[in-house]
DNA sequence: GTTTCAACATACCAATCAGTATGCAGCCAA
DNA sequence: TTGGCTGCATACTGATTGGTATGTTGAAAC
Protein backbone atom coordinates (compact mmCIF):
# COMPACT_ATOMS: atom_id res chain seq x y z
CA UNK A 1 0.00 0.00 0.00
CA UNK A 2 1.35 3.64 -0.86
CA UNK A 3 1.71 5.85 1.78
CA UNK A 4 -0.88 8.37 0.84
CA UNK A 5 0.15 12.28 0.61
CA UNK A 6 -0.53 14.26 3.71
CA UNK A 7 -3.70 16.00 4.03
CA UNK A 8 -3.14 19.65 3.42
CA UNK A 9 -6.25 20.54 4.19
CA UNK A 10 -7.02 24.09 5.74
CA UNK A 11 -5.51 22.91 8.99
CA UNK A 12 -4.14 26.63 10.19
CA UNK A 13 -5.56 28.08 13.48
CA UNK A 14 -7.47 25.46 15.09
CA UNK A 15 -4.50 24.66 17.28
CA UNK A 16 -5.83 25.84 20.48
CA UNK A 17 -9.41 25.76 18.98
CA UNK A 18 -10.95 23.59 21.96
CA UNK A 19 -9.69 23.26 25.30
CA UNK A 20 -6.29 21.98 24.07
CA UNK A 21 -7.88 18.17 23.57
CA UNK A 22 -9.16 17.40 20.26
CA UNK A 23 -6.56 18.53 17.50
CA UNK A 24 -6.11 18.02 13.80
CA UNK A 25 -4.00 15.03 14.01
CA UNK A 26 -6.35 13.12 16.18
CA UNK A 27 -8.98 13.67 13.73
CA UNK A 28 -6.77 12.00 11.18
CA UNK A 29 -5.95 9.52 13.65
CA UNK A 30 -9.60 8.97 14.30
CA UNK A 31 -10.83 8.71 10.97
CA UNK A 32 -7.89 6.12 9.87
CA UNK A 33 -8.88 4.09 12.38
CA UNK A 34 -12.92 4.10 11.92
CA UNK A 35 -12.19 2.71 8.43
CA UNK A 36 -10.02 0.02 9.95
CA UNK A 37 -12.43 -0.79 13.09
CA UNK A 38 -14.85 -0.97 10.42
CA UNK A 39 -13.22 -3.29 7.87
CA UNK A 40 -11.74 -5.57 10.31
CA UNK A 41 -12.74 -4.74 13.68
CA UNK A 42 -11.47 -3.61 16.72
CA UNK A 43 -9.32 -6.31 17.54
CA UNK A 44 -7.82 -7.29 14.32
CA UNK A 45 -6.98 -3.46 14.16
CA UNK A 46 -3.68 -3.56 14.72
CA UNK A 47 -2.33 0.42 15.89
CA UNK A 48 0.21 -0.25 13.22
CA UNK A 49 -2.20 -0.64 10.22
CA UNK A 50 -3.76 2.70 11.74
CA UNK A 51 -0.23 4.27 11.59
CA UNK A 52 0.80 3.12 7.77
CA UNK A 53 -2.57 3.89 7.05
CA UNK A 54 -1.67 7.41 7.87
CA UNK A 55 1.84 6.69 6.54
CA UNK A 56 3.77 7.29 9.46
CA UNK A 57 4.39 4.84 12.01
CA UNK A 58 3.36 3.54 15.78
CA UNK A 59 5.14 6.95 17.22
CA UNK A 60 2.53 9.44 16.04
CA UNK A 61 0.21 7.52 16.92
CA UNK A 62 0.63 7.28 20.50
CA UNK A 63 2.05 10.56 20.98
CA UNK A 64 -1.43 11.51 20.65
CA UNK A 65 -3.02 8.71 22.33
CA UNK A 66 -2.42 6.24 25.07
CA UNK A 67 -3.89 3.21 24.51
CA UNK A 68 -6.62 1.95 21.27
CA UNK A 69 -9.37 1.80 23.66
CA UNK A 70 -8.79 5.54 23.67
CA UNK A 71 -8.94 6.18 19.77
CA UNK A 72 -11.96 3.64 19.98
CA UNK A 73 -13.92 6.11 22.44
CA UNK A 74 -12.93 9.10 19.91
CA UNK A 75 -14.62 7.22 17.09
CA UNK A 76 -17.76 6.73 19.10
CA UNK A 77 -17.84 9.99 20.46
CA UNK A 78 -17.09 12.14 16.94
CA UNK A 79 -19.93 9.71 15.48
CA UNK A 80 -22.40 10.69 18.16
CA UNK A 81 -21.90 14.25 18.11
CA UNK A 82 -22.26 14.44 14.44
CA UNK A 83 -25.55 12.88 14.94
CA UNK A 84 -26.65 15.03 17.35
CA UNK A 85 -25.52 18.12 15.96
CA UNK A 86 -28.00 17.08 13.05
CA UNK A 87 -30.93 16.21 14.42
CA UNK A 88 -31.46 17.62 17.81
CA UNK A 89 -32.42 20.88 15.87
CA UNK A 90 -35.03 19.08 13.83
CA UNK A 91 -35.91 17.78 17.52
CA UNK A 92 -36.56 21.02 18.57
CA UNK A 93 -38.83 22.54 15.82
CA UNK A 94 -42.60 22.56 16.06
CA UNK A 95 -44.53 21.33 13.82
CA UNK A 96 -46.64 17.67 13.45
CA UNK A 97 -44.52 14.85 14.99
CA UNK A 98 -45.05 12.84 12.19
CA UNK A 99 -43.59 15.18 9.76
CA UNK A 100 -40.54 15.71 12.61
CA UNK A 101 -39.59 12.36 13.10
CA UNK A 102 -39.54 11.61 9.37
CA UNK A 103 -37.00 14.33 9.27
CA UNK A 104 -35.25 13.68 12.07
CA UNK A 105 -34.67 9.81 10.53
CA UNK A 106 -34.23 11.13 7.32
CA UNK A 107 -31.09 13.02 8.72
CA UNK A 108 -29.96 10.03 10.77
CA UNK A 109 -29.81 7.88 7.62
CA UNK A 110 -28.03 10.39 5.54
CA UNK A 111 -25.39 10.54 8.14
CA UNK A 112 -25.27 6.92 8.49
CA UNK A 113 -24.53 6.87 4.30
CA UNK A 114 -22.13 9.63 4.49
CA UNK A 115 -20.13 8.99 6.94
CA UNK A 116 -20.23 4.95 7.06
CA UNK A 117 -16.75 4.22 8.73
CA UNK A 118 -17.14 6.05 12.32
CA UNK A 119 -21.25 5.96 12.13
CA UNK A 120 -20.91 1.41 11.62
CA UNK A 121 -18.29 1.32 14.16
CA UNK A 122 -20.66 3.94 16.49
CA UNK A 123 -23.97 2.25 15.98
CA UNK A 124 -23.15 -1.27 16.10
CA UNK A 125 -22.57 -3.15 19.75
CA UNK A 126 -18.99 -3.10 18.80
CA UNK A 127 -18.53 -1.85 22.31
CA UNK A 128 -19.16 -4.81 24.30
CA UNK A 129 -15.82 -6.37 22.58
CA UNK A 130 -13.95 -3.49 24.08
CA UNK A 131 -15.33 -3.74 27.26
CA UNK A 132 -15.24 -6.77 28.03
CA UNK A 133 -11.14 -6.56 27.73
CA UNK A 134 -10.72 -3.81 30.36
CA UNK A 135 -14.40 -3.84 31.80
CA UNK A 136 -12.54 -1.98 34.72
CA UNK A 137 -10.48 0.86 33.33
CA UNK A 138 -12.71 2.28 30.73
CA UNK A 139 -15.79 2.05 32.53
CA UNK A 140 -16.10 5.98 32.84
CA UNK A 141 -15.14 6.28 29.20
CA UNK A 142 -17.90 3.92 28.61
CA UNK A 143 -20.65 5.56 30.62
CA UNK A 144 -19.53 8.41 28.69
CA UNK A 145 -20.88 7.07 25.43
CA UNK A 146 -23.54 4.91 26.45
CA UNK A 147 -25.06 8.63 28.13
CA UNK A 148 -24.45 10.04 24.51
CA UNK A 149 -26.60 7.64 22.86
CA UNK A 150 -29.37 7.55 25.42
CA UNK A 151 -29.74 11.47 24.86
CA UNK A 152 -29.62 11.03 21.66
CA UNK A 153 -32.49 7.79 21.06
CA UNK A 154 -34.62 10.20 23.54
CA UNK A 155 -34.16 13.09 20.90
CA UNK A 156 -36.55 10.11 19.09
CA UNK A 157 -38.24 9.01 22.01
CA UNK A 158 -39.99 12.18 23.11
CA UNK A 159 -40.94 12.46 19.34
CA UNK A 160 -42.42 9.59 19.22
CA UNK A 161 -43.98 9.76 22.45
CA UNK A 162 -45.78 13.08 21.46
CA UNK A 163 -47.59 11.35 18.25
CA UNK A 164 -48.41 8.70 20.24
CA UNK A 165 -50.20 11.06 22.74
CA UNK A 166 -51.79 12.73 19.41
CA UNK A 167 -52.95 9.28 18.11
CA UNK A 168 -51.76 9.12 15.06
CA UNK A 169 -48.35 6.72 16.08
CA UNK A 170 -49.15 3.14 16.87
CA UNK A 171 -49.84 3.07 21.15
CA UNK A 172 -46.67 0.81 22.39
CA UNK A 173 -44.25 2.02 24.84
CA UNK A 174 -42.16 4.24 22.69
CA UNK A 175 -38.76 3.07 24.62
CA UNK A 176 -39.80 -0.07 22.84
CA UNK A 177 -41.42 1.37 19.39
CA UNK A 178 -37.64 3.10 18.30
CA UNK A 179 -36.13 -0.17 18.96
CA UNK A 180 -37.58 -1.79 15.48
CA UNK A 181 -37.77 1.90 13.99
CA UNK A 182 -33.59 2.56 14.51
CA UNK A 183 -33.50 -1.15 13.59
CA UNK A 184 -34.78 -0.16 10.03
CA UNK A 185 -32.27 2.50 9.68
CA UNK A 186 -29.05 1.59 11.00
CA UNK A 187 -29.26 -2.03 9.51
CA UNK A 188 -28.12 -0.22 6.57
CA UNK A 189 -24.65 -0.17 7.90
CA UNK A 190 -24.97 -4.20 7.93
CA UNK A 191 -25.79 -4.60 4.70
CA UNK A 192 -24.42 -1.48 2.49
CA UNK A 193 -21.33 -1.61 1.04
CA UNK A 194 -20.66 1.79 -1.37
CA UNK A 195 -20.33 1.23 -4.73
CA UNK A 196 -18.08 2.86 -7.74
CA UNK A 197 -21.12 3.58 -9.72
CA UNK A 198 -23.26 5.09 -6.80
CA UNK A 199 -24.28 8.43 -7.38
CA UNK A 200 -25.64 10.58 -4.84
CA UNK A 201 -29.05 10.81 -6.41
CA UNK A 202 -28.95 6.65 -5.26
CA UNK A 203 -28.16 7.93 -2.02
CA UNK A 204 -30.89 9.79 -1.52
CA UNK A 205 -33.67 7.47 -3.36
CA UNK A 206 -32.13 4.61 -0.42
CA UNK A 207 -32.57 7.65 2.47
CA UNK A 208 -36.10 8.10 1.35
CA UNK A 209 -37.06 4.42 0.99
CA UNK A 210 -35.65 3.62 4.79
CA UNK A 211 -37.07 6.45 6.10
CA UNK A 212 -40.65 5.67 5.06
CA UNK A 213 -40.44 2.16 5.55
CA UNK A 214 -39.03 3.42 8.96
CA UNK A 215 -42.30 5.81 9.88
CA UNK A 216 -44.70 3.48 8.45
CA UNK A 217 -43.90 1.31 11.29
CA UNK A 218 -45.01 3.56 13.59
CA UNK A 219 -48.08 5.01 11.97
CA UNK A 220 -51.03 3.86 12.98
CA UNK A 221 -53.09 2.61 10.32
CA UNK A 222 -55.88 4.88 9.29
CA UNK A 223 -58.94 3.04 8.35
CA UNK B 1 -15.01 -20.57 36.54
CA UNK B 2 -16.15 -24.03 37.46
CA UNK B 3 -15.87 -26.68 34.63
CA UNK B 4 -19.28 -27.18 33.23
CA UNK B 5 -20.56 -30.71 34.16
CA UNK B 6 -20.93 -32.86 31.08
CA UNK B 7 -23.95 -32.63 28.86
CA UNK B 8 -25.21 -36.13 29.49
CA UNK B 9 -27.61 -35.69 26.78
CA UNK B 10 -29.23 -38.46 24.59
CA UNK B 11 -25.96 -38.58 23.08
CA UNK B 12 -26.77 -41.92 21.55
CA UNK B 13 -26.92 -43.52 18.29
CA UNK B 14 -26.07 -40.57 15.84
CA UNK B 15 -23.18 -41.82 15.65
CA UNK B 16 -23.32 -42.32 12.06
CA UNK B 17 -26.20 -39.76 11.59
CA UNK B 18 -24.84 -37.81 8.78
CA UNK B 19 -22.28 -38.48 6.99
CA UNK B 20 -20.23 -39.30 9.34
CA UNK B 21 -19.17 -35.54 9.77
CA UNK B 22 -21.61 -33.19 11.86
CA UNK B 23 -21.31 -35.07 15.43
CA UNK B 24 -22.43 -34.53 18.76
CA UNK B 25 -18.93 -33.44 20.66
CA UNK B 26 -19.23 -30.65 17.19
CA UNK B 27 -22.05 -29.32 18.25
CA UNK B 28 -21.39 -28.93 21.53
CA UNK B 29 -17.86 -27.19 20.64
CA UNK B 30 -20.08 -24.88 18.10
CA UNK B 31 -22.55 -24.18 21.09
CA UNK B 32 -19.87 -23.40 23.43
CA UNK B 33 -17.84 -20.75 20.63
CA UNK B 34 -21.09 -19.68 19.13
CA UNK B 35 -21.72 -18.03 23.27
CA UNK B 36 -18.03 -16.84 22.93
CA UNK B 37 -18.27 -15.20 19.62
CA UNK B 38 -21.18 -13.52 20.80
CA UNK B 39 -19.26 -11.99 23.92
CA UNK B 40 -16.33 -11.37 23.06
CA UNK B 41 -16.66 -11.11 19.08
CA UNK B 42 -14.49 -13.77 16.98
CA UNK B 43 -11.07 -12.28 17.03
CA UNK B 44 -10.92 -12.07 21.07
CA UNK B 45 -12.28 -15.84 21.47
CA UNK B 46 -9.42 -18.08 22.23
CA UNK B 47 -9.51 -21.56 21.22
CA UNK B 48 -8.43 -22.24 25.00
CA UNK B 49 -11.69 -20.54 26.05
CA UNK B 50 -13.56 -22.67 24.22
CA UNK B 51 -12.01 -25.29 25.36
CA UNK B 52 -12.34 -23.86 28.97
CA UNK B 53 -16.45 -23.46 28.89
CA UNK B 54 -16.11 -27.05 28.58
CA UNK B 55 -14.30 -27.83 31.11
CA UNK B 56 -11.77 -29.71 28.61
CA UNK B 57 -8.72 -28.52 26.75
CA UNK B 58 -7.42 -27.33 23.36
CA UNK B 59 -6.97 -30.70 22.50
CA UNK B 60 -10.34 -31.95 22.48
CA UNK B 61 -11.38 -28.42 19.94
CA UNK B 62 -8.23 -29.48 17.58
CA UNK B 63 -9.68 -33.08 17.78
CA UNK B 64 -12.62 -32.29 15.73
CA UNK B 65 -11.93 -29.18 14.15
CA UNK B 66 -8.96 -28.05 12.14
CA UNK B 67 -9.19 -24.05 12.59
CA UNK B 68 -11.25 -21.61 14.37
CA UNK B 69 -12.68 -20.61 11.32
CA UNK B 70 -13.93 -23.88 10.95
CA UNK B 71 -15.42 -23.98 13.76
CA UNK B 72 -17.25 -20.37 12.81
CA UNK B 73 -18.24 -21.45 9.84
CA UNK B 74 -20.29 -24.43 11.76
CA UNK B 75 -22.10 -21.79 13.59
CA UNK B 76 -22.88 -20.27 10.60
CA UNK B 77 -24.18 -23.65 9.45
CA UNK B 78 -26.07 -24.32 12.09
CA UNK B 79 -28.02 -21.07 12.62
CA UNK B 80 -28.91 -20.76 9.25
CA UNK B 81 -30.17 -24.14 8.94
CA UNK B 82 -32.19 -23.80 11.65
CA UNK B 83 -33.95 -21.08 10.65
CA UNK B 84 -34.38 -22.28 7.21
CA UNK B 85 -36.04 -25.09 8.61
CA UNK B 86 -38.72 -23.16 10.75
CA UNK B 87 -39.37 -21.07 7.98
CA UNK B 88 -39.10 -22.66 4.34
CA UNK B 89 -42.41 -24.48 5.48
CA UNK B 90 -44.56 -21.06 6.09
CA UNK B 91 -43.14 -20.31 2.83
CA UNK B 92 -43.97 -22.95 1.02
CA UNK B 93 -47.75 -22.60 2.34
CA UNK B 94 -50.60 -21.19 0.35
CA UNK B 95 -52.81 -18.21 1.55
CA UNK B 96 -52.50 -14.58 0.83
CA UNK B 97 -48.92 -12.80 1.07
CA UNK B 98 -49.78 -10.75 4.40
CA UNK B 99 -50.53 -13.55 6.67
CA UNK B 100 -47.63 -15.82 5.11
CA UNK B 101 -44.56 -12.86 5.61
CA UNK B 102 -46.27 -12.08 9.29
CA UNK B 103 -45.91 -15.59 10.28
CA UNK B 104 -42.33 -15.97 8.68
CA UNK B 105 -41.36 -12.60 10.47
CA UNK B 106 -42.32 -14.30 13.78
CA UNK B 107 -40.69 -17.46 13.66
CA UNK B 108 -37.32 -15.65 12.48
CA UNK B 109 -38.03 -13.32 15.15
CA UNK B 110 -38.87 -16.20 17.62
CA UNK B 111 -35.69 -17.99 16.34
CA UNK B 112 -33.49 -15.46 17.23
CA UNK B 113 -34.40 -14.63 20.46
CA UNK B 114 -34.08 -18.22 21.69
CA UNK B 115 -30.98 -19.21 19.83
CA UNK B 116 -29.37 -15.63 20.27
CA UNK B 117 -25.93 -16.87 19.99
CA UNK B 118 -26.01 -18.48 17.27
CA UNK B 119 -28.14 -16.27 15.24
CA UNK B 120 -26.46 -13.28 17.13
CA UNK B 121 -23.67 -14.46 15.05
CA UNK B 122 -25.06 -15.22 12.22
CA UNK B 123 -27.34 -12.03 11.15
CA UNK B 124 -24.29 -9.23 11.74
CA UNK B 125 -21.48 -9.01 9.57
CA UNK B 126 -19.34 -10.54 11.78
CA UNK B 127 -17.95 -12.72 8.71
CA UNK B 128 -16.34 -9.38 6.98
CA UNK B 129 -14.52 -10.02 9.99
CA UNK B 130 -13.16 -13.53 9.52
CA UNK B 131 -12.32 -13.50 5.53
CA UNK B 132 -10.37 -10.45 5.65
CA UNK B 133 -7.44 -12.24 7.67
CA UNK B 134 -8.03 -15.49 5.40
CA UNK B 135 -9.55 -14.30 2.49
CA UNK B 136 -8.39 -17.16 0.02
CA UNK B 137 -8.16 -20.08 2.32
CA UNK B 138 -11.47 -19.62 3.58
CA UNK B 139 -13.40 -18.44 0.35
CA UNK B 140 -15.17 -21.72 -0.66
CA UNK B 141 -16.99 -21.71 3.34
CA UNK B 142 -17.57 -18.08 2.67
CA UNK B 143 -19.55 -18.57 -0.42
CA UNK B 144 -21.36 -21.17 1.08
CA UNK B 145 -22.39 -19.68 3.68
CA UNK B 146 -23.21 -16.49 1.38
CA UNK B 147 -25.40 -18.84 -0.82
CA UNK B 148 -27.25 -20.30 2.03
CA UNK B 149 -28.09 -16.70 3.28
CA UNK B 150 -29.20 -15.54 -0.14
CA UNK B 151 -31.50 -18.23 -0.20
CA UNK B 152 -33.08 -17.92 2.89
CA UNK B 153 -33.82 -14.11 2.32
CA UNK B 154 -34.83 -15.17 -1.37
CA UNK B 155 -37.77 -16.89 0.57
CA UNK B 156 -38.74 -13.51 1.90
CA UNK B 157 -38.33 -11.66 -1.25
CA UNK B 158 -40.50 -14.57 -3.22
CA UNK B 159 -42.92 -13.87 -0.68
CA UNK B 160 -43.18 -10.20 -0.72
CA UNK B 161 -42.81 -10.04 -4.70
CA UNK B 162 -46.15 -11.43 -4.68
CA UNK B 163 -47.50 -9.32 -2.44
CA UNK B 164 -46.60 -6.68 -4.04
CA UNK B 165 -48.17 -7.70 -7.39
CA UNK B 166 -51.51 -8.40 -5.81
CA UNK B 167 -51.24 -4.74 -4.62
CA UNK B 168 -51.25 -4.92 -1.00
CA UNK B 169 -47.43 -4.06 -0.19
CA UNK B 170 -45.95 -0.69 -1.34
CA UNK B 171 -44.12 -1.05 -5.16
CA UNK B 172 -40.44 -1.26 -4.33
CA UNK B 173 -38.20 -4.13 -5.55
CA UNK B 174 -38.50 -6.77 -2.69
CA UNK B 175 -34.60 -7.13 -2.49
CA UNK B 176 -34.55 -3.43 -1.41
CA UNK B 177 -37.96 -3.40 0.63
CA UNK B 178 -36.78 -6.73 2.53
CA UNK B 179 -33.59 -4.76 3.90
CA UNK B 180 -35.15 -2.62 6.37
CA UNK B 181 -37.90 -5.62 6.57
CA UNK B 182 -34.79 -7.41 8.25
CA UNK B 183 -33.49 -4.99 9.93
CA UNK B 184 -36.10 -4.04 12.21
CA UNK B 185 -36.40 -7.74 12.87
CA UNK B 186 -32.40 -8.41 13.29
CA UNK B 187 -31.68 -5.41 15.43
CA UNK B 188 -32.65 -7.08 18.09
CA UNK B 189 -29.87 -9.31 18.48
CA UNK B 190 -27.95 -5.88 19.08
CA UNK B 191 -29.88 -4.44 21.45
CA UNK B 192 -31.55 -7.23 23.30
CA UNK B 193 -29.91 -8.69 26.66
CA UNK B 194 -31.39 -11.62 28.24
CA UNK B 195 -32.72 -10.21 31.76
CA UNK B 196 -33.44 -12.69 34.55
CA UNK B 197 -37.09 -11.83 35.30
CA UNK B 198 -38.06 -12.39 31.38
CA UNK B 199 -41.09 -14.43 31.24
CA UNK B 200 -41.88 -16.30 28.09
CA UNK B 201 -44.96 -14.02 27.60
CA UNK B 202 -42.26 -11.45 27.17
CA UNK B 203 -40.27 -12.69 24.69
CA UNK B 204 -43.88 -13.55 22.61
CA UNK B 205 -45.22 -10.24 23.40
CA UNK B 206 -41.61 -8.63 22.48
CA UNK B 207 -41.88 -10.84 18.52
CA UNK B 208 -45.21 -10.23 17.90
CA UNK B 209 -43.90 -6.13 18.37
CA UNK B 210 -41.53 -6.77 15.93
CA UNK B 211 -43.23 -8.95 13.24
CA UNK B 212 -45.91 -6.35 13.10
CA UNK B 213 -43.85 -3.38 12.89
CA UNK B 214 -41.69 -4.67 10.32
CA UNK B 215 -45.16 -5.91 8.43
CA UNK B 216 -46.67 -2.19 9.12
CA UNK B 217 -43.69 -1.16 6.74
CA UNK B 218 -44.33 -3.09 4.06
CA UNK B 219 -48.33 -2.85 4.10
CA UNK B 220 -49.27 0.05 1.63
CA UNK B 221 -51.54 1.90 3.16
CA UNK B 222 -55.29 1.80 2.00
CA UNK B 223 -56.97 5.17 2.66
C1' DG C 1 23.92 29.83 18.85
C1' DT C 2 22.20 27.17 22.24
C1' DT C 3 18.46 25.62 24.93
C1' DT C 4 14.03 23.64 24.80
C1' DC C 5 10.38 21.23 23.45
C1' DA C 6 6.83 19.35 20.43
C1' DA C 7 6.28 15.85 17.13
C1' DC C 8 7.36 12.30 15.69
C1' DA C 9 10.49 7.56 14.35
C1' DT C 10 12.92 3.39 15.87
C1' DA C 11 13.95 -0.39 18.79
C1' DC C 12 12.45 -3.30 22.00
C1' DC C 13 9.68 -6.21 25.43
C1' DA C 14 6.23 -9.15 27.36
C1' DA C 15 2.02 -11.28 26.74
C1' DT C 16 -1.31 -13.66 24.01
C1' DC C 17 -2.62 -17.24 21.05
C1' DA C 18 -3.42 -20.32 16.77
C1' DG C 19 -1.69 -24.28 15.55
C1' DT C 20 1.46 -28.58 16.15
C1' DA C 21 3.75 -32.43 18.18
C1' DT C 22 3.59 -35.73 21.30
C1' DG C 23 1.98 -38.47 25.23
C1' DC C 24 -1.43 -41.53 27.11
C1' DA C 25 -5.49 -44.00 28.76
C1' DG C 26 -9.08 -46.96 27.61
C1' DC C 27 -11.44 -50.05 24.52
C1' DC C 28 -12.09 -53.46 21.02
C1' DA C 29 -10.81 -57.08 17.91
C1' DA C 30 -8.00 -61.07 16.92
C1' DT D 1 -1.99 -59.91 25.65
C1' DT D 2 -1.16 -57.50 22.30
C1' DG D 3 -1.66 -54.37 18.72
C1' DG D 4 -4.02 -50.60 17.02
C1' DC D 5 -7.06 -46.99 17.22
C1' DT D 6 -10.08 -43.23 19.10
C1' DG D 7 -10.41 -39.38 22.05
C1' DC D 8 -8.57 -36.63 24.29
C1' DA D 9 -4.54 -33.91 27.51
C1' DT D 10 -0.02 -31.69 27.84
C1' DA D 11 3.91 -29.29 26.20
C1' DC D 12 5.75 -26.37 22.98
C1' DT D 13 6.60 -22.85 19.12
C1' DG D 14 6.41 -19.04 16.08
C1' DA D 15 4.08 -15.07 14.95
C1' DT D 16 1.46 -11.10 16.16
C1' DT D 17 0.84 -7.04 18.75
C1' DG D 18 -0.19 -3.43 22.63
C1' DG D 19 2.55 -0.69 24.92
C1' DT D 20 7.15 1.50 26.41
C1' DA D 21 11.68 3.39 26.21
C1' DT D 22 14.68 5.82 23.75
C1' DG D 23 16.47 8.30 19.85
C1' DT D 24 16.12 12.31 16.37
C1' DT D 25 14.88 16.54 14.06
C1' DG D 26 13.23 20.95 13.14
C1' DA D 27 11.76 25.22 14.81
C1' DA D 28 10.57 28.60 18.02
C1' DA D 29 12.32 31.26 22.24
C1' DC D 30 15.76 34.01 24.26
Amino acid sequence: MPPMPPPSEPEAANKAARGGDSDAPRQEIVKAAAELFMDLGYRATSIDAIAERMGSTKGRVYHWYRSKAEIYFDVQRSAMRRLTELVEPIAREGGPPQQRIERMARAHVDCLLHDLPMQKVSVQGLETHVITSDSVRHAKAMREIVGLRDAYEALFCEVIDEGIRAGVFVDLPPRLLSKPFFGALNWVTIWYRPRRLQTEDDLQMLGEMLTEFAVRGILKERN
